[in-house]
DNA sequence: TGATGTTATGTTATAGAATAACATTTGTTA
DNA sequence: TAACAAATGTTATTCTATAACATAACATCA
């Protein structure tokens, strides 16, 4: 069975800012965000974890629009390209971005338990990083950063999980 | 077409060594490292780059062993329970770990265009993400750093890729 | 030794993730 | 409008991973 995605709510408040941003980017760019590839970065924003590939596109069929997997990972790999979202590499899901505009790779902290995903940005990380691959005369393309583990909020709940 | 495995070579010094540790690490923890086990440990190990599950499968049958994808994701499972191997989740693939006994999540150096790894283990990184995930009250159950780039020899070669 | 329980492997089927290849539509520009 | 480029529709397939159940190998103890 397919993971549920958790759009209970409208569009948040998060979600209304992010598109916005989105169509300024997008706009200053002459990039453009067509009516599909706004809704997919829409659902995105409007879960509470990020989704996978196929659960966006059932929420793009229950919108009433046809589609296949195509449609939906062309338009990922359009937001992908324009920084607006991530591709969480240990799960196989997207999130939003929450710094669109500096591309980056960014570092992130997902929790077993409640999916959630904290999007980190810290400076020394990178350098660290860089140091090391410029020591190594390594040429980066792509940085990935994942750390699963349990966030704060399920930490203080009774364990599910031992 | 699933990518071909470098295999062209027997079984080299690493690999060998590789094998031996790994037997002393079972031995003393009890962990029955079957023939199965052995075998996929050594594919890895004979490989120049990391292998995918269903190309440790192939050179399996070539063996003239039966086999289907549990079978090989079992012995995978128990590898990386020992910490004999790791997955690059970047990839789908699993490679050889170079410092086995120690349990640890590792870092990566990954080519782009060679597909050779490099295995690093840089304890301020660690300490930094360590720091990070302390200071948010955040349990840490994995972590995974991966590059992602091209490595001094491709570096070195008239690029195929602009 | 044989009965019993556990661990490992065999086997079939399916779920989940991603892309290839080609057709059609839409948008832009000359 | 014609011609081109960009985006989407559509079908099929490849690759990755696991569920569920059957059998075999191994260990332990009566």
């Amino acid at each position: 069975m397919r993971q549920a995605a958790d759009l209970s709510c409208s569009p948040s408040i998060d979600a209304q800012q992010a598109l916005a941003r989105a169509e300024a980017l997008c706009q200053q760019r002459g990039a453009r965000l067509t009516d599909l590839r706004r809704r997919v970065l829409e659902i995105i924003w409007s879960s509470a974890t990020p989704l996978g590939a196929y659960t966006i596109l059932d929420v793009l069929r229950d919108d009433g629009r046809q589609g296949a997997p195509p449609t939906v990972y062309r338009a990922l790999d359009f937001l992908l390209a324009q920084g607006l979202i991530h591709r969480l590499a240990s799960l196989n899901v997207f999130t939003g971005c929450r710094r669109p505009g500096s591309h980056h790779s960014g570092q992130f902290l997902i929790c077993r338990d409640c999916g959630r995903v904290s999007e980190l940005s810290n400076p020394a990380i990178d350098e660290l990083l860089r140091a090391e691959t410029d020591t190594r005369g390594f040429e980066v393309l792509a940085q990935i950063v994942e750390i699963l583990g349990r966030c704060p909020d399920c930490l203080k709940e009774p364990t599910h999980h031992g």
